[in-house]
DNA sequence: GTAGCTGCAAACTCTTTGCAACTCT
DNA sequence: AGAGTTGCAAAGAGTTTGCAGCTAC
């Protein structure tokens, strides 16, 4: 199981001391950060890196199919490592989102997409819901 | 039934030139148009209106539920009115879009909310296919 | 050595907003 | 008459890019 740094490599890229703090502040987000938020923590590891290597790296990293660019109806994207493939819960009092996998959905998808008379290559399903309250 | 425009004046907006020629090219769009569509359709109707007035009306008419804002992973949003209930293919390489509906998904999704301890409030579900040549 | 990467600042694109004039009701 | 709406132009926010210097390989 190749690290992200070897995929990276793989596809042809520099591994330079930015790329590397950005990978790391990507493999270690436990949520779906912004650009903004990546940039931050990349700062923390290394106050060089400028905003710009971040976009850059992030597109790069999204081209390469390694990570998922969201926009959850905010005015900005947020990204995450494409891990195992999964939906995502976002709650809208307070924003903070739920990942959730459903195998009956996985394949509901593929025969709908079959039944139109297309291959499935990609697909966001983004549930909005209110916390129930006991 | 009431139409569009009753909608609007029962939510205390006021039926203005400019606002029933954008409710009239909604009305006519078959297909999801962006703000860009949307003026250019209604300058083609009354050339006085603004884009301005164009963000304005569509943000007041997202914002009243009459229609649904979506991102498709362009850097623009799209709107379309709100009829019934359903979800999108996304043709990847010609860039058209398919609408859908299908039951079984949508108990799946008020399930899953629940089961997560959410009152499922909205939802997208966005298929990326490529057409399958025969 | 060199192709690729970086920071910086300027540029771009989509969207929002302040304001004075106008218009539905 | 008056609150709400409009067009215009300027401002905002997020994102991209040209360029000269730097760095991994």
């Amino acid at each position: 199981m190749a690290t992200l740094e070897e995929l990276c490599v793989q596809a042809g890229l520099k591994m330079t001391g930015q790329r590397k703090t950005i990978l790391k502040v990507l493999g270690e987000a436990e949520d779906h950060p912004s650009v903004e938020s990546v940039y931050e923590r990349s700062r923390a590891v290394d106050p060089s890196i400028s905003m710009a290597t971040v976009y850059r790296t992030l597109n790069i990293l999204a081209e390469l199919g390694l990570v998922t660019r969201h926009e959850f109806h905010e005015n900005f994207s947020r990204f995450e490592l494409n891990m195992e493939h999964h939906h995502h819960l976002i709650d809208v009092e307070s924003g903070s989102v739920i990942e959730f996998q459903n195998e009956e959905i996985e394949l509901m998808k593929q025969q709908i997409a079959r039944d139109l008379g297309y291959e499935l290559v990609e697909c966001r399903l983004e549930l909005y819901g209110k916390k129930i309250k006991n």
